[in-house]
DNA sequence: TATTGTTATACTCTATAACTATA
DNA sequence: TATAGTTATAGAGTATAACAATA
């Protein structure tokens, strides 16, 4: 007796669509041993060079205890240094290596992937609907262009937790000289 | 020198809006002191009166281990019944009682609340249009209508936990007979 | 005293294995 | 032997407090 077919609710759609698009974003990214947190740090380095952790927290909603982790994990890999800021010693200024460099493309490479495949199923025309109706959502609920609410959400595939034995490029705490002082807690 | 303003990826937008929209269902979703998941269950359980634990839990995709937690949770509101199944005595008939027909009531009742908030910048034609182009997504990727892949994520805010002190209507395990036989552990 | 980076701690969700009762 | 529900356990994310060095 309805004409039009029911459809689920636009709200249930955006989360279930938008749930998908992170988890394949996430798998998509998996082959670079870079979780989305991993990436958009890059990328905020890339775009600000030098810039705090704290800074970094604020911008990205991560907190910062779960930051001196990630960061931890991207200096390990040689993709960002932590440099000693000159006018305050308590912070560090973050800077990008250039393997940091060719990561983030890498990244922006598999970002475009990503847009083509979620975007696969509309024509140009849907495309440019579909984005112009998404950022008016987004403008009216006051979202950043460049940032998520909640960067470690939506878990990545990290592998199995239990597959962890001889794997190859595992992270590791305590390689190498990272940070300024031991600083020692008591 | 671009006459079209750029814009966000199509696929950072969908991951964007849609964990904002997950996240603010929730919200709206605590006041009844119930979160996503439970609201998920209470929904497939009215639709489909006396599946089992184990068929809920392939439906929805969360695992039986922490299915038991989510089925105690409501069980121990007088949301939801564990029934014994007549002709197999291993599994439960999971039925709603009164109490879950009319919490579902208030689901509903919310659920069009947070419809009409998400979609509040939008004309009713943009809303058509918006409707379309996602489930054309979602249908591309074989994304089941009614269920969202990993549905505990995109935290509730559940309160802080530390905030668990004198609350009226926390949760507490072991409150009346649940389940059928203890079976206890070894 | 306040702030930056850090550690410690607790709770939640995810995921797997193992176990009991039943088929 | 296989299956339903359950428990135990480990890992990762979220969140807060507290701490040392520095401002």
């Amino acid at each position: 007796m309805q004409s039009r077919p029911s459809r689920p609710p636009i709200a249930f759609l955006l989360t279930q669509v938008g749930s998908h698009a992170a988890g394949k974003f996430a798998e998509r990214l998996a082959p670079l041993d870079l979780a989305p947190p991993h990436a958009g740090i890059l990328r905020a380095i890339a775009v600000n060079a030098g810039m705090s952790q704290q800074a970094l927290s604020g911008y990205l909603h991560i907190l910062p205890s779960r930051l001196v982790t990630l960061v931890d994990e991207l200096q390990e890999r040689g993709l960002i240094e932590r440099r000693d800021s000159p006018e305050d010693r308590r912070v560090y200024a973050l800077h990008l290596t250039p393997k940091g460099q060719t990561a983030l493309e890498a990244i922006a490479r598999i970002g475009r992937e990503h847009e083509s495949a979620v975007c696969a199923p509309l024509t140009d025309d849907e495309r440019e609907q579909l984005g112009a109706l998404l950022l008016k959502i987004a403008e009216a609920e006051g979202l950043v262009p460049g940032v998520h609410p909640g960067f470690g959400r939506m878990g990545p595939p990290r592998g199995n937790p239990r597959d962890h034995q001889g794997g190859a490029s595992e992270l590791s705490r305590d390689s190498g000289k990272l940070r300024r002082a031991p600083r020692r807690g008591k």
